[in-house]
DNA sequence: TTAAATAGGGATATCTTGTATCCTTAATAG
DNA sequence: CTATTAAGGATACAAGATATCCCTATTTAA
């Protein structure tokens, strides 16, 4: 059980989009080239992004992607949600139901016990993403990377923004 | 990002198996039949509990399986990583690296933030398992499952055991 | 001693999902 | 008008999950 590379892709991009100032846009192009990943595959993860309205787009020239929302308000579960989908990690199949010592429709009222501790599992994993912002991201970021490094992509990223 | 249903037939078995008066066994037949599953598939489920050291196995006839410590011993987290591995579910593969304003070998001091976020969360998920076992989990399925079939069940499986 | 039942494991087949590329369309800036 | 962009459909390929079959060694029961 692991999670698509696209769930990391969509975290460097956003936290690159979280330092771009108000207004301006960054181009699928100019994200894949900074991560060096394939682009035409990296902008079916930003589509995700949009779709779940994370991000906003502007099309044409100098168009690409900015954050719709301030980064405070971007979680790591939203981001990875948008990509992964928020469906639970466990499925309950109800195997229990097989069971030939329980009577049919015995375990239709409620979720089997296995299932709730996997579930709670679930939420404990959703809660610390839940927690985590870009803005804590961001903090972090330029806290661990030296100035200079910092600036300097900083300036690659505004050179190319729209 | 879905477990795999070996992992939901294991901790079924497993929670059947803390039933189990000491010294009995109960074979991959019995245990298909009472879960409705595929016998040589499920077979592959019980072997990697056995790797695991979590069960004991038997050969010959009256031979199966039975746990290899107490039901309090053995935890969700136990069976979880027997079948799933015991891998992260975020692989990093370190895209930070590819930053071409960043100098070569930048990023070899540590794992990236981002990883750092998303283990956390692992850990979490991982905390919650490891902290309920087959006891927990016996004690609630005895107390929300009515006597009868309860008892009804017990006595199917003493029928097949070894 | 023999026969049946068992776990273990290798080989194989199939289906789903993740990864990746290509192409078309509509919108937009210069 | 032209170049550039996001969106999304179609397709191909690789990897993993699911499932079945078969063979072997071991052990119990008759």
């Amino acid at each position: 059980m692991i999670l698509k590379s696209q769930v990391e892709w969509a975290l460097h991009c956003c936290a690159i989009l979280s330092g771009l100032p108000e207004g301006r846009y960054l181009s699928t192009k100019a994200l894949a080239e900074l991560h060096g990943l394939p682009k035409e595959y990296l902008s079916k993860a930003l589509q995700s992004l949009s779709q779940a309205g994370l991000v906003h787009t502007t099309l044409g020239p100098s168009g690409g992607y900015r954050l719709a929302r301030p980064p405070a308000e971007v979680s790591f579960l939203d981001i990875v949600e948008a990509v992964e989908g928020s469906g639970r990690t466990f499925v309950c199949n109800n195997i229990r139901a097989n069971n030939p010592c329980r009577p049919k429709g015995f375990c239709d009222t409620g979720p089997c016990a296995v299932a709730r501790v996997m579930w709670q599992a679930d939420e404990a994993w959703r809660n610390t993403l839940r927690g985590v912002t870009m803005a804590d991201l961001g903090q972090t970021l330029s806290q661990e990377i030296p100035p200079d490094i910092w600036s300097g992509t900083f300036a690659w990223v505004l050179k190319r923004a729209g």
